[in-house]
RNA sequence: UGGGGUGUAGCCAAGUGGUAAGGCACCAGGUUCUGGCCCUGGCAUCCUGGGUUCAAAUCCUAGCACCCCAGCCA
């Protein structure tokens, strides 16, 4: 095992700071060994992601290993179909367990026999109060609790009773069994916390083996030390657990792994919790886990997210213990970062207005070359058909052009990229609605290729496609699913679920994009110049391509345009 | 008014007694066949008050604010 790298580029954080210590001291053996512990009741999100590339981040730099573990303690809420979409999810951020795939499961009956072991050593007790009466004798926040009157049977009956809580003899909830700590505790965990209730339902693993099932504050603990995890890494509720998984492993005489806690993950103009999230999909609010507006992985995915733009994100906000609320701009950085490296970038009209140049010939077609990225030669070049009538954006024609709009206007030239000069000499209206339905431009056969070195300033570069060779497509454009950064933030008697964004898909049904994205695979992603980048989306069909928008480019037009209104 | 945590810019975050990194956002400028990218510059009385020290974001002390905990959820 070895130190982090000095010169990783990482910033560095009090977690590092710790296993740096815990190897300079030879706490572990050297080892380092973390694990990421879901419970597959849900979807996984981008605050899940953080903890993953934390874990598995952190067992990579250091040499060391990262398990993926279940924690499917509760039957009645997991489900085999969530299991199979973390595993997919974390493989898809990148990350590999190798056979280190557990749960929580495999080690219920090593937890039953601890257990009995607990009860032998007079450290735990069969309880028959009902929940209610547990809450009631549990205390409050500045009133020590009362002890149960069944807290003090004697070992032998306590083995009994155990034995035929698992034997299914006692129907779900008339016992539990309890820790025997203190119930004068000031920290709640300590005032005789369950360790096992009886729910007679089946578990999607073990089936009806089992009728009794430990909590997760029993089983946690045990099954890190069990993987012998070296560095227990979970979200900042858990601190004032420690000292009962602390007891646990103390009383059992276990290998002890050390808890970390840290500040999860919030994001501007989104909802992280896992139930809000579930509400999100039951109620039919999105359309699935995988709406490209949801902040789950499977959504992030198909919203056109790279892997590495998460990680990179994940590892830019840091680690560290102070709640923390990361404005989502960041994230889109992260993304657009990565995207503007690898996303070939190609030529698509969302609005259409046409357009036709009247001193260029009939039926004349070039093929015009165009370069893929300019951030990357080796990305090559591709021909782009050019014609006499071509689409180009809407919003980039005036007929009255505000100061500093440097796009078409009548009498006004500009350049289409990788193709030619053109002036606008005509205006084409609707005689009902006014609506302007067509442009009537001239081209300067001098300028083939979009340049011109006479020395003359086009000040507006303008994408385009070719009517004849177009291809219409669907392009959905996504915006925040929430319209406040806070959803939470709401007036009396409101959730967050009326802070919803009305318009946070927008789908634009006839789109024109160059020929040459006929072929395209969904999950492909590239660059619509000028707009932002967009992934197809699976919902496409071989005759009709579907696009989500991944994230817009940043568009200073825009803000000039609204600050001089 | 119990216990556990946290307070460094609008946001995230380094800093571990020697005079406040970096990033996002924002603002100003340059560059440009994407109003993108890129480049330059701007942007902090370190929660508050006392104290220790030649020197405090860092140490001591008294406060204040916010978060978490009273599931047979995780």
């Amino acid at each position: 095992m070895k130190k982090a790298p000095a010169n990783s580029s990482a910033p560095t954080n009090f977690i590092r700071a710790i296993i740096d210590k815990d190897l300079e001291t030879n706490k572990y053996g050297g080892r380092v060994h973390t694990r990421f512990p879901p419970e597959p009741n849900g979807y996984l999100h981008i605050g899940h992601a953080k903890s993953i590339c934390l874990n598995f981040g952190l067992a990579q730099e250091y040499g060391g290993l990262c398990n993926l573990r279940f924690d499917d303690t509760n039957p009645i809420k997991e489900e085999q179909e969530y299991i199979d979409a973390i595993i997919e999810n974390v493989r898809w951020l990148g990350f590999d367990w190798q056979d280190r795939l557990y749960y929580a499961s495999d080690y219920f009956q090593q937890l039953y026999e601890w257990a009995i072991q607990l009860i032998e050593a007079g450290k735990a007790y069969v309880d028959d109060l009902s929940a209610d009466e547990i809450r009631e004798h549990r205390g409050t926040l500045t009133r020590p609790g009362k002890e149960s009157p069944y807290r003090n049977r004697s070992v032998e009956e306590n083995l009994d009773l155990f034995r035929r809580m698992k034997a299914g003899e006692f129907p779900d909830g008339s016992r539990v069994l309890r820790a025997k700590i203190d119930m004068a505790s000031p920290n709640l965990n300590m005032r005789d916390p369950v360790m096992y209730r009886i729910l007679h339902a089946a578990h999607h693993r073990t089936g009806d083996d089992w009728c009794i099932y430990p909590m997760y504050d029993w089983a946690h603990g045990q099954s890190d030390s069990i993987e012998k995890i070296t560095h227990s890494i979970c979200t900042l509720e858990f601190e004032d657990h420690r000292p009962l998984y602390n007891w646990f492993i103390e009383q059992l005489g276990v290998y002890a792994p050390q808890q970390i806690e840290f500040a999860r993950l919030n994001l501007t103009y989104t909802v992280m919790s896992k139930r809000k999230l579930l509400q999100l999909v039951q109620e039919g609010r999105v359309r699935g886990w995988d709406d490209p507006r949801m902040p789950t992985i499977a959504g992030l995915r198909r919203r056109g997210y790279t892997p590495e733009a998460i990680r990179d994100f994940a590892e830019r906000i840091g680690v560290a213990k102070a709640d923390s609320t990361v404005d989502i701009s960041f994230l889109e950085h992260c993304l657009r970062d990565d995207l503007n490296k690898r996303a070939p970038r190609v030529m698509a009209v969302l609005r259409p207005l046409k357009v036709v140049l009247v001193n260029y010939p009939e039926n004349q077609v070039e093929e015009m070359e165009a370069v893929n990225n300019p951030e990357d030669e080796s990305m090559g070049t591709r021909k782009l058909p050019f014609s006499r009538v071509l689409y180009i954006e809407r919003d980039d024609f005036r007929e009255d052009a505000p100061k500093k709009y440097h796009r078409l206007a009548p009498g006004k030239e500009v350049r289409l990229k990788h193709g030619y000069y053109i002036t606008c000499v005509d205006v084409v209206k609707d005689k009902d609605s006014g609506e302007i339905v067509e442009l009537h431009c001239t081209y300067d056969p001098k300028t083939r290729g979009g340049w011109s070195d006479d020395g003359r300033i086009v000040k507006g570069t303008l994408h385009w496609v070719s009517a004849a060779h177009a291809m219409p497509t669907e392009v959905r454009l996504y915006d925040h699913l929430f319209t406040k950064p806070d959803p939470e933030e709401v007036e009396e008697g409101k959730t967050f679920l009326d802070n919803i964004n009305p318009n946070s898909l927008e789908i634009i049904a006839d789109c024109m994009v160059e020929p040459s994205l006929a072929d395209a695979a969904p999950g492909s992603r590239c660059q619509f110049l000028r707009h932002g980048y967009f992934c197809v989306d699976p919902d496409s069909t071989r005759g009709k391509l579907v696009f989500n928008r991944t994230v817009s480019l940043k568009d200073s037009w825009a803000k000039i345009e609204k600050s001089e209104q």
